[in-house]
Formats: structure tokens, C-alpha cells, sequence
DNA sequence: TTGTACGCGTTATCAA
DNA sequence: TTGATAACGCGTACAA
């Protein structure tokens, strides 16, 4: 069954038909009934194949998600799902690693799949310096400021990152506690990990404190890297009554490195992440954090970005509002 | 830069690029070496839209993912994702509701995108009884057995959920436990529950029991289901001394529920869970669970899809084995 | 072994 | 408002 068909079926031409299935002005009413009453019975479906190669582009979504480990994405990706299989659009998911360019594998996939938009979870600065200028594609970075980097196509969403790490620390730093261990990401390759940093430095600022380097603790966003990086940090032996982990998967890891070290949370050691996991609520302790709201920022990705494709509206960059999720991970320190 | 130019500047005719490009036999191997030399300096990429017209179906695999809460899925997604991002196969990844029918789902994709092949995370044999007719592309039932559904394009790969069950109940039992509350899916609508409850049964039947009806709580696969039927399990008020869940989702949030009760786990509650999430090893208590391999899973479904796409194979079926994971949740009964 | 020519299903341009 | 017809880029019979 191709338009050709329905042509036949119908009593009007091809161009008539597909000027019906485009939905385009100039056609009668009664040719649109006409035309829609056979779809209806044969059940027609337009050709993909056809329609892309015709319009030299494919119909799909392109999502780069940087990092597997890091559930937050997952979230994300979860809710961009929800709201994509509402429309026509495809979705082409792809994973790359924590410290690949996702914008050198955009660009690639550009190229074969020649994707309407894309979307990246996590990304750097550096990289989209580096190329992408080689996509033209819309494109909307979630989770991250894209404002100064100034590129007509790419939009941006993202709590703010630098007030969000800034609240974690002041929130600790309120409970009473003084030494404090921070668990981030390489904060030369990530804008997140780097600009959270700079918010806690300014948090122990406003209070008069300096951040003492050897309390960062670089750590892959995984919950095992978690475990790990806090073990060796328990190991190094700095005094220490709170952790600020990046995220909420290096918290969960961190805790449990806690405490099997024979230390608990949070009455030996307070630890807040930053996410707002699902998972965390399920916890014991349940996880304090910064919540990021996945749903806005699903929803506001998916808009902007749909906006660009089919109304071509210009780039934009919002920021939504994080929020302190006080649970039970936090203790006030004496 | 399409083949015409390649054909171009190769000196070489459009039909010997093309069975260049498609590694056709009949071509001079100064032919091959002259049109590739091409490729290389031009960075020349086929245009998928025209081959797939020319085709007529897509060059996708489908995977149709059942239930949004289930992690056990999201793992074996993300190494599926892995293993096919080798491959020159783009994945179409859709969520479809735990209680929703994921061959009707499945079957207006295949309509729609023409896949290559199909992958089902999850399934219920009533489903497929009902409609996989309807599809033709080779497909295979992940965390299923299709043995007897007898379809000449529908391959399965699962562990044995009945043994698995019965190993988790015997390990209860063992364990000293008689009073045991069962936490799984709706056994109507999902035969990995019912399987695993028959295993449950089974168990029980060897130790000379028998399983009490009123014991079996229904429960989505979420941690909040999980935690809120616990709450309810926990305020019905049937002695207990153990719990085996069904899903390590639904275990973390019964796990919470009886936290919540004042009670201890494992010390008052033992809970074991299915399928060995990698969150597992980072709870409070360590979860004991049943695992499953979602390496083997992933690795063999996609070796057996791959051999029905590209050399026709057959169907095959294929049992992983499960493993019992004892860590922290489950302690002895005295 | 290589080249030519046609058709896949669609959109878009132009004339009617 | 409608209809005829030319592309879009590729695979593949068929001819050479």
C-alpha cells in the first residue's frame, strides 16, 4: 500500500494525496475526505524510507548520554522517552563514556543518521569549543550551561550548578560541620564537577573557611568508583564529619565504604549527594541531596528542542530550580 | 557526496561502486582498492534513507522494554546498547507499561520502522499467543521462555525462573524460616512471576510444606511498590521472619518498609531478592539475591538475533544460569 | 569484470 | 484546486 495506491483508490492524483497526508492548504475538503476515508480503511502508512530520502534527513532524535554509571541520566532518559513517544520521532539513544567527547560522537552520528535534533546529557565546554561547529543540527545540552558558549543551534538546561554545590556545603557547614571531604568528578574535563567546585569553595567563602585541595577527591560517577574513591579517602585518614558527593550514585557508593569502615551515617559522618535519585528515598539512611527536577528538565529539553525542529525558534537557555532534599543522611555535628 | 561522485572520481562505473561498497564478489580487486581509496579520502557514508527504500525495511532493532521501574532492565538495555553500538544496527529502544502488551506494542513498531529484528524485555506468553503472529521479523524473548510458544521467529533467552525461585525459597528455608511473605508480580499477566511462584510452591512442596495463598502479596516492579506492599504486608500482620521479593527493586523498597516498621533486616526480617542489581553490593544490609547473569542475557540474545538477521538461522532457546547470591539480608532463623 | 538503465515511494515544481 | 513529472540515492537485472 504506497500513495500510489491511495491515488487509485481515492480518485485523485499522487500530488493531491500527498498534499492531503502533508496536511498543506491548498486542497478541498472534499478531496481531504476523500482521500483520509481510504486511509482509515486500508489502514495505510506513509514510507519513512521514501519520505527521508525525498527530504534528505532522517526523522530521528539523537540523545548522546555521557557515562553509564550515572543513574540521573537514566532518569532522564527515562522521562525524554515518555515524552517522544507521544510524536513521530524516533529516539536513537547512544552511551559513551564519562570521558569521551559526546560531541565527536554526535558529529558522527550526524553525519550517518542525519538526525531532526540531538540532545546531549552531560557534556564539556571543551569539547563543543572543539567541533561543534561541524553540527547543525538544533541541538539542546541538559545538564549544563551553554549560554557563553554561544552557538545559534544549541540551546541549553540546567539547574545551577554552582548555587546547587554552594547550598550542599552551606547546609553542611549550618549542621555544624567543618571538616568536610568533597567527592566530584575530574573537574578539568567536567564543566559540571568544575563549576560545583567553585560553588563550594564560594560556600566555605561566605563563611570565612578556605577549601583545603587535598579534600577533593576525584571519582568517576558510579556507584562502585563511590565506594572506592570514599575507601581510599577513609584510608588517607583526613579528619573528616561530613562528604559532599557530586552525585547521588557516588553517595551511595561513599556510605557504604562509611560504613564498612565501622563508621555510621550520619551520626559519625554526614553525607549529602546531589541528584535526587528515586532510589534514594529507599535508602538507610535515606539520602539527603540536591534534587535536580528530572521532569523539568526533561520537559523543557524536549520543548525547546521541538520548538527548534519544527517551528525553527531560536536557541534558548533556561535554568530550573534545584531544591535541598533534606532526608536523613545529614546530622547536626556537636 | 553520493556514489554517482564516487563513481566519478573513482574512474569506476556506479555498479562497481556500489558491489564495492557492498562487498559483492564479482570486482576486480584494483577496482575494490581504487573505490575505497575514494571512500578513505573523501569520508563518503552511504545513504541509508535511499538503501532502505530500495530494500524496503528499516536497518533498526527494535527493543521493546516492559515496565519503566524494573532496573534488572536497564542493565541489560545498557549492555545490549553496548554490544550493538558495534554494529553498523541503530537501536530503537521503547518503554512500553509493565501491564501493557508489548507484541501489539511490537507489532505497530514493526508496521511503522520495519526493524530488522525485535527484542522483548519481558513478556507474557498470552501476549504473544494473542498477536506475535502479526510480526515476521526474527525476534527473541529476553527473561522468557518462547520454548513451547513454538514460533519459527521467536528465540528466547532466560534463566530457569522456577529453579531460581525454589533455590531463593530453599535458602529461606535453610536458613530456619517458616513464616515467608512472598512479593511478585500479577501472576495472570506476568508468567515470570507465575514461574517463579511455582518454584516458590515447588520448594515448599520438597520441605512438606505447603504455601499459604494469603502469603503472596502483588506487587509492581518498583521500589515503590515494593515498599508500599510491604507496608501493607507489614500491617496485615501475618508472622514473618523472611521475605522473598521477586525483583531486587521491590526487595530495597520492602527493605525500607520494614525499616520504617522499627524492625531490623536481617536480624528480626530476612529479605532475599531476584535478579542482582549492581546497587545490590552497596545497600545496608549487602542485598542476598538470585542473579542474573545480564551479561550472558544480553550477550547471547544478541548472537542469536544477529545469526537470524544476517545468516537466516533458525530459532533457538537458550537457559542462562541464575546464581545465588548470599550477602547480608538473609540471616539464620533460630 | 564492468557499465547502463530502471524502479523503490515520496515530495515538490510547474502547468493546467 | 488539481494533475503530471522530475528528482532524491541506491541496488540490481541485464547487457556488454
Amino acid at each position: 500500500m504506497t500513495i500510489k495506491d491511495l491515488a487509485r483508490e481515492s480518485g485523485y492524483s499522487l500530488g493531491t494525496v500527498s498534499r492531503v497526508l502533508n496536511g498543506h492548504p491548498n486542497v478541498s475538503e472534499k478531496a481531504r475526505k476523500a482521500v483520509m476515508a481510504v486511509v482509515e480503511a486500508q489502514g495505510f502508512e506513509l514510507n519513512t524510507n521514501a519520505k527521508n530520502l525525498k527530504q534528505s534527513h532522517g526523522d530521528s532524535i539523537l540523545i548522546v548520554v555521557k557515562g553509564r554509571g550515572n543513574e540521573l541520566f537514566a532518569d532522564i532518559v527515562e522521562r525524554l522517552q515518555a515524552i517522544f513517544s507521544a510524536t513521530r520521532y524516533p529516539l536513537i539513544i547512544d552511551y559513551i563514556d564519562e570521558l569521551d567527547s559526546e560531541v565527536h560522537r554526535a558529529a558522527a552520528l550526524c553525519r550517518e543518521k542525519k538526525p531532526l535534533g540531538v540532545l546531549f546529557l552531560g557534556g564539556s565546554r571543551m569539547n563543543f569549543l572543539e567541533e561543534f561547529s561541524k553540527i547543525q543540527a538544533p541541538s539542546v545540552l541538559v545538564t549544563g550551561d551553554a549560554r557563553e558558549l554561544n552557538f545559534p543551534n544549541l540551546s541549553s538546561v540546567t539547574t545551577d550548578d554552582r548555587e546547587g554545590a554552594a547550598c550542599a556545603m552551606e547546609y553542611l557547614l549550618q549542621s555544624g560541620h567543618r571538616d568536610i571531604l568533597v567527592l566530584g568528578g575530574n573537574r578539568t574535563l567536567s564543566d559540571t564537577s568544575r563549576v560545583r567546585y567553585e560553588g563550594c569553595v564560594e560556600a566555605l567563602g561566605r563563611s570565612g573557611l578556605t577549601f583545603d585541595e587535598s579534600r577533593y577527591y576525584t571519582c568517576r560517577y558510579s556507584y562502585r568508583a563511590g565506594y572506592e574513591t570514599m575507601t581510599k579517602a577513609l584510608y588517607d585518614g583526613l579528619p573528616c564529619t561530613a562528604v559532599f558527593a557530586m552525585a547521588d550514585v557516588i553517595a551511595i557508593g561513599a556510605i557504604r565504604a562509611i560504613r564498612e569502615a565501622g563508621r555510621h551515617v550520619p551520626s559519625d559522618i554526614s553525607v549529602i549527594g546531589y541528584d535526587g535519585l528515586g532510589i534514594g528515598d529507599f535508602l538507610l539512611p535515606k539520602l539527603s541531596t540536591i534534587a535536580q527536577p528530572t521532569e523539568a528538565l526533561a520537559e523543557n529539553s524536549a520543548a525547546i528542542l521541538l520548538d527548534a525542529i519544527e517551528s525553527g525558534k531560536p536557541a534558548r537557555h533556561v535554568i530550573v530550580p534545584y531544591s535541598l532534599s533534606c532526608k536523613e543522611s545529614v546530622q547536626q555535628h556537636i
